[in-house]
DNA sequence: AACATGTTCTGAACCGTTACGGTTCCTAGT
DNA sequence: ACTAGGAACCGTAACGGTTCAGAACATGTT
């Protein structure tokens, strides 16, 4: 049986049923509900939808009448090219592929270029929901999707009234790190960050564009480091922190080799992702600093990576995100959402992961023999 | 301006009309063709929309109309654990998702476990066109993709009438990279491979078994290589062939380890996968066999990690293929297929990429002097 | 014989939009 | 004054289904 040569028009239900004598109310339930006709009857009208050609309902027309299109859209403003490859954004894809599969909904990669301020794309999307993640906070295409009449469920974004939000407790997580850096009796420091804003800049990043980046992840991570070695004394804004768009290996070496040539006193270098922290371990290796004992580097995230180099870093559980994202979104008991009163905020545990690319700081004395 | 809370009743474009004295067709070219009004009306339009809580016209109504769903389906039965782990399968969704998204297009996972003979979410999935890469060629869903009225692409699948194809010449790359081997002296092989069938089957596979693969790249690799062996004299029934339903460096190892206790004369192992040989790579280090001089080990995709390990093996430009399946897709002057006249049948170059995991057998002579 | 019960099938309303082929009105040209 | 031509807007007919309240008929119950 190859596939049926198109015809002239495709076949409906309703031709179907007009052939067959029957209305389209039984063709219908041929398909969707079997018990409501004989078993006879049954046969018979798929019998002559194969000979007709006819493929079954439309999936749209169907859709539009039931108001479910069986799909729920994942927005993520970054180049997709990124997304497939950074083991976390990764996690979280996987995550809530597993949750939808297990309901038997779609999931739809909506194309949203990161420049692109035609959001089109998303008012055009037939999805039942939205999962947003990791975009700028000030993203259009974000607004909307918001704009959209379906539950949303953001990751890693800041609180918005209504809306459902899965993240871990960023501030939490890295005032622990921070703690265990204080702890070992590192005050200088530097750090490595991901892009905190649409516009680029590769280079250091001030205060000022730490406290105002519209990633929240980046912002929250980078604010609470602050406060938790201020509260130690140290002066925040002689802190080099320096910023890269892309986040790969080599950007993190990169972005390393500028810390450390124009801050060779750091101590400790702290990565607000472990691809970052990779990076700068291959720079460390490069110029011949031993890690840990010449310099401590911690990451971000605990991918697999990670792990393989035995990383200091925050484990999240990336895949629960997505999975927690698509739960929210797939419970049937939870519609009416967009009230604000039955809003719901999931906060995942981090763990404290301590590998060993972070020990105490090399004393004075022991600094004198240096090279 | 917060989200609207949701009201009795959305809004449509028809009650938006009526509010406005308009007739719908104005409210719709308001949002589609802002040149057939003018420009206060649909100030007008637009203001009342949003005064009204309308949120643009309905996606679904909108593709039911045009029929356009404006988004294509990826069909992959496996385990999506699976496909976001495999580099390889990665590389597919990736290069897709890159042309669709050029295309303003979605890309729409459908779920389709593995066992489940439920094939409803295909038909239900609002897609106008669907591509469908590593799925065994007797699963019912492909079956129900060729049944849907829209165009299909297949990735790595035997050839169908009337069906677009995309994949390298598997059969050309395994041979130039037998005759690698066999040029190097090898003819004590052992063999490697992902799973064959539905089935599991963990273990050795049978000459018989690995014909009827209903795997299709499996079954290729498989045939040609026995083709060039038995070429040079090798019979084939007397070759190890291991297969693994798991695509992981454990289960890569733990078949290398099963090959190995029983045929410890095999001068090299040849996989199917760089997944698999990295496995094996580590099974091999495990035992103290030294690669390549005590045995060689080639892979098959030429993924990252294989380049990073050296690893003699064939490159596929993965991400093509998903970027060319997705092109012939959307390519509008296409239109029309289903028609076995314009098929297409598109094949991507392989490169063999000699590493430092492969060189001549030990000679007998030397074999006597070993442990 | 009257009535309840069940099975099987139907009619009509409805989902929310866009395509198509107009009509109306205004302005400029002759 | 007449008309051609364009701009602005509109009415109708799909698009292809699902759903719900019954109708029609057979069967069992009292």
């Amino acid at each position: 049986m190859g596939r049926p040569i198109r015809t002239r028009r495709q076949a409906t239900l309703a031709s179907l049923a007009a052939e067959l004598g029957v209305s389209r109310t039984t063709v219908s339930n041929a398909y969707n509900r079997p018990d409501q006709l004989s078993p006879e009857l049954r046969k018979r009208v798929l019998d002559t939808a194969r000979k007709l050609g006819y493929p079954g309902p439309d999936p749209v027309a169907r859709s539009l009448r039931t108001r479910k299109a069986g799909a729920i859209g994942l927005l993520l403003t970054e180049n997709l090219s990124y997304a497939f490859r950074d083991p976390a954004a990764l996690g979280v894809l996987e995550g809530l592929a597993l949750a939808c599969e297990d309901a038997g909904v779609g999931v739809q990669l909506v194309p949203a270029r990161p420049g692109e301020e035609d959001v089109a794309t998303v008012h055009r999307a037939g999805v039942d929901g939205f999962v947003v993640y990791s975009v700028p906070d000030d993203d259009p295409h974000l607004n909307a999707v918001l704009q959209r009449p379906v539950p949303t469920v953001i990751i890693d974004q800041p609180v918005l009234s209504g809306v459902d939000r899965v993240a871990p407790d960023d501030a939490a997580a890295m005032t622990t790190l921070a703690y265990h850096l204080i702890e070992l009796g590192h005050r200088e420091i530097g750090v490595l960050c991901m892009r905190l804003s649409r516009d680029r800049n590769d280079g250091f990043a001030s205060r000022d564009r730490q406290e105002k980046a519209h990633y929240h992840v980046q912002r929250t991570r980078l604010t609470t480091l602050a406060e938790s070695f201020e509260a130690v004394g140290v002066d925040w804004s002689t802190v080099p922190v320096v910023e890269r768009f892309e986040h790969t290996l080599d950007e993190g070496a990169s972005a390393a080799r500028q810390l450390l040539d124009a801050n060779p006193q750091v101590t400790a270098i702290i990565c607000t992702s472990d691809i970052l922290a990779l990076g700068a371990l291959n720079e460390a290796q490069r110029r011949g600093l031993r890690v840990p004992a010449d310099l401590s580097i911690t990451g971000f995230d605990g991918i697999a990576d990670a792990e393989r180099a035995e990383l200091t870093t925050v484990y999240q559980p990336v895949r629960e995100k997505g999975r927690s994202a698509g739960n929210l979104l797939l419970d049937p008991t939870r519609r009416g959402q967009g009230n604000p009163l039955n809003q719901q905020i999931i906060t995942l545990e981090t763990e404290l992961r301590i590998g060993k690319t972070s020990a105490p700081p090399r004393t004075a004395e022991q600094h004198w023999f240096g090279p």
